[in-house]
DNA sequence: CGCGATTTGTGCACGTCTTCACAAGCGCCT
DNA sequence: AGGCGCTTGTGAAGACGTGCACAAATCGCG
């Protein structure tokens, strides 16, 4: 019963995991589930059907069973998912098993916020080094990790296993930092500085850019603005529940 | 033939020039391409060519002129695209022709960042407010701006126009702080809490999430492992595809 | 004035993503 | 045991996004 044996959980495995193939849409929301999973297990709740988490995670769904049914994932008809079970499957696949170390790159502004956050460790990360150029931001210490100069990239790298590197930066700095990064054997960029950025083939680099995120909200309110004459949909009012469930589907949140 | 009236720009505008309705993907790039039309701008280029406009901004050239014809932009044909006119398309098709006023909620750790980020005024934004909670922060000066009480939200959207909401508070404050938002009238916003906002028909909302990155980048390290350790597959792999695509979702190796 | 070089704009085919709708499976209750 | 209600998993259809390939348009030059 409990025997369900999951793909390739640390306990048990045929041979090799058999990552699945999963489209990229797919492995997108997975996160938002896996966050959604977790606000449930707190709350105590055992199971969940696809209608609750998918209102939980703001999705449709049909959508959210067919994600998961691509991971091999195993619901019990009549009754939903296993909470627990499917935070373990989710979070193997996103291979949050291991702690991945982190290296922050350029400690100005954002990177300290960035050093100060606790939603890496809670969400599977660890920064393991601060780096930066200037050498008078050198030595400080934020959070408990001290700063250290960015020529020091190589060890660092070498002491710990970095699996992700992440850009903060100004953009004329961020291609000369994503080449050291990848010199030193990441393979995973995350970029905040707003500048394109030219890397090998097998590295991954994902972006985020504030001025793109409110720039596509500025069309959309002009868009608005410019259909003012249409009728307004009966305004349902705002459905206020407690953070954390929110049960309406009706958003308008704009994926990808 | 010059009889082409372009939507709208500065100039005068009839009335309401007839956005065209972009599909969503075209619309996350714009932002992208005007990014890089400032950078060839600063550099003296007066036209480009999609190709190179493309190569600046990262994305495939049959792409960048299926988005520009979208939004009946104008380039010429043997010449290329006139850069100043193109900026300024598409900064109207974005509704940057106003500088929005945006409120920014939650000046804990992030709030600071943003709240220092020149970001926002060099790209169409101006913040107009900075709001929290906690009593201790009120009257703090940031950048020029003194924060205020969160209460006061009514009163600041009154004065200025609020366009757009940015939420950095702690993820339990979210959607209440929203739903203040929406109440005294914004329609657009941009969430860094990591939860889902609920919100009625007509109001969007983007979010950024950091975590949510960092898991996308670990499931693909984790498939990129989970191949290393498998035989090179007959072999075609990975031939050093000129410029060709390996873009699997974000971008990987651009050629220059 | 006409020609060739160049580059745009787009028709078309293909792949990916979303959504509906429903059969199959499960547990519970009688 | 059998039936009933609930929920998953998925086939199929359609919407959407992407990229190729080429005709149409424009410029510069002889
Ligand atoms: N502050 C924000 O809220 C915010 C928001 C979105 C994006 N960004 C982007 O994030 C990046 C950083 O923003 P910021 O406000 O923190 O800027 P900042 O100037 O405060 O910090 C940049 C830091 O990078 C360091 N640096 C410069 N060159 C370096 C190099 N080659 N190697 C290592 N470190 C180097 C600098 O010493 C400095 O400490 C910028 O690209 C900015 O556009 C910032
Ligand atoms: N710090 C980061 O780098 C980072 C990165 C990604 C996401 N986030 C998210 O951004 C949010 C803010 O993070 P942070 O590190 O700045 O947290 P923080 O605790 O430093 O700051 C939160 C601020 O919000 C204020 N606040 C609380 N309730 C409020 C309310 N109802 N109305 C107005 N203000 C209120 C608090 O007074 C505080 O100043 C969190 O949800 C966090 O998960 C932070």
């Amino acid at each position: 019963m409990s025997q369900h044996r999951h793909p390739g959980a640390p306990g048990r495995a045929g041979a090799v995991p058999a990552l699945p193939d999963l489209p990229e849409a797919t492995v997108a929301r997975l996160p938002e589930y896996l966050r959604a999973l977790h606000n449930l297990a707190e709350v105590g709740h055992e199971t969940v059907s696809s209608e609750g988490l998918a209102g939980a995670a703001g999705v449709n769904s049909a959508k959210l069973r067919k994600d998961l049914s691509q991971l091999g994932s195993y619901g019990t008809r009549g009754v939903g998912y296993d909470v627990a079970l499917l935070i373990e499957q989710i979070e193997y696949v996103l291979g949050l098993t291991q702690r991945r170390a982190v290296a922050l790159v350029g400690v100005g502004n954002l990177g300290h916020a960035l050093a100060g956050y606790d939603g890496f460790a809670s969400r599977g990360f660890r920064i393991a080094a601060l780096l930066d150029a200037d050498r008078s931001r050198v030595g400080e210490v934020i959070n408990g990790l001290v700063v250290r100069h960015v020529d020091e990239l190589p060890r660092v790298a070498a002491e710990e296993s970095i699996a992700i590197g992440v850009i903060a930066t100004p953009a004329a700095a961020a291609q000369a930092v994503a080449d050291q990064l990848v010199t030193v054997g990441v393979t995973s960029i995350l970029n905040f500085a707003p500048c394109v950025l030219s890397v090998p083939e097998g590295v991954d680099v994902r972006k985020v850019d504030l001025a793109i995120e409110l720039q596509i909200l500025s069309f959309h309110e002009h868009r608005k603005a410019s259909l003012t004459a249409l009728p307004a949909t009966g305004g349902s009012g705002l459905t206020a529940l407690p953070g954390g469930l929110a049960a309406t589907d009706t958003q308008e949140a704009i994926g990808t």
